[in-house]
DNA sequence: TCTTATTTCATACTTTAGCATGAGTGGCAC
DNA sequence: GTGCCACTCATGCTAAAGTATGAAATAAGA
């Protein structure tokens, strides 16, 4: 933080020593008006370039903490169901048939149904594999 | 594409004018030099911030396209050795104990034995629930 | 060289997963 | 009401996964 303090610290003197000098030079040797407008405008573009770039890199967090947003377009045009879509996310998060009956309080053949039509949907035969496609197509984090 | 020309075509265009429109201000009502020189700065800075806004957003590829370093770290102190982190990789990817025995050319018995291994070494119970902690854990992608 | 870890494979077994099929119920739209 | 869909549950079966145990070859390290 105090690194960075000085930094735009020096660079803002430097920013205004340059300015000076340049009015200087302006005013003594009757630089074109023009000439002395574009250097001004080309200083600032650069810094605001820089500055822009400075900002993105901060309000852009690491890509390992964002998480990919759910895809409800393709959940939509597989047509996979809420309490499908409930299956699936006990699936991916390692669940047996059992475990996940127990959890949505219905019965193990109920599990077993739900989980073959969502193969059938996800046009896969294991539920690794319907897990690997799930995560590919965004529809479970 | 064309709308982006467009875009910048007219912001440019606008900038122009606005130019012109204080040039004027500045040579008939006598504005002072420094409020023109001020305008003239934090109308760059803005249009530079702007841009380097812009080009970050393209210069960044979006998150889930990045994919998040593994952690041999963790690898070593779990004693995972690196064909039981072959084993795992195809797990991960759906496949079954015979698609795996057949592609890395060992017998599916193998196979079981190095997964057991490495159940025991993951402290699970499951390939899901081995394939949603490597993937916590980072060991795997 | 001796030890250790890795990799390989086997047998025998239990458990879980997956497949096919049929069927009952409640909600919603036409 | 009638049909459709989601959800529920069952039976019977096959396939795959997982457990336990033992063993042998090999490569790396003390």
């Amino acid at each position: 933080m105090t690194r960075t303090v000085l930094t735009y610290g020096l660079l803002l003197g430097a920013t205004l020593v340059a300015l000076k000098m340049i009015e200087y030079s302006y005013f003594s040797f009757r630089l074109s008006l023009d000439i002395y407008l574009g250097i001004i405008a080309i200083a600032f573009l650069g810094i605001g370039i820089y500055a822009g770039l400075k900002f993105r890199k901060k309000a852009i967090p690491p890509s390992d903490t964002v998480e990919a947003k759910i895809d409800e377009e393709i959940i939509k045009e597989l047509g996979l169901s809420k309490r499908e879509m409930e299956v699936l996310q006990q699936i991916a998060e390692g669940h047996s048939n059992q475990e996940i009956a127990d959890r949505l309080f219905v019965s193990l053949n109920t599990i077993k149904t739900h989980i073959n039509n969502i193969y059938t949907k996800l046009d896969v035969k294991r539920r690794t594999q319907a897990v690997s496609k799930a995560k590919s197509l965004k529809i479970i984090q």
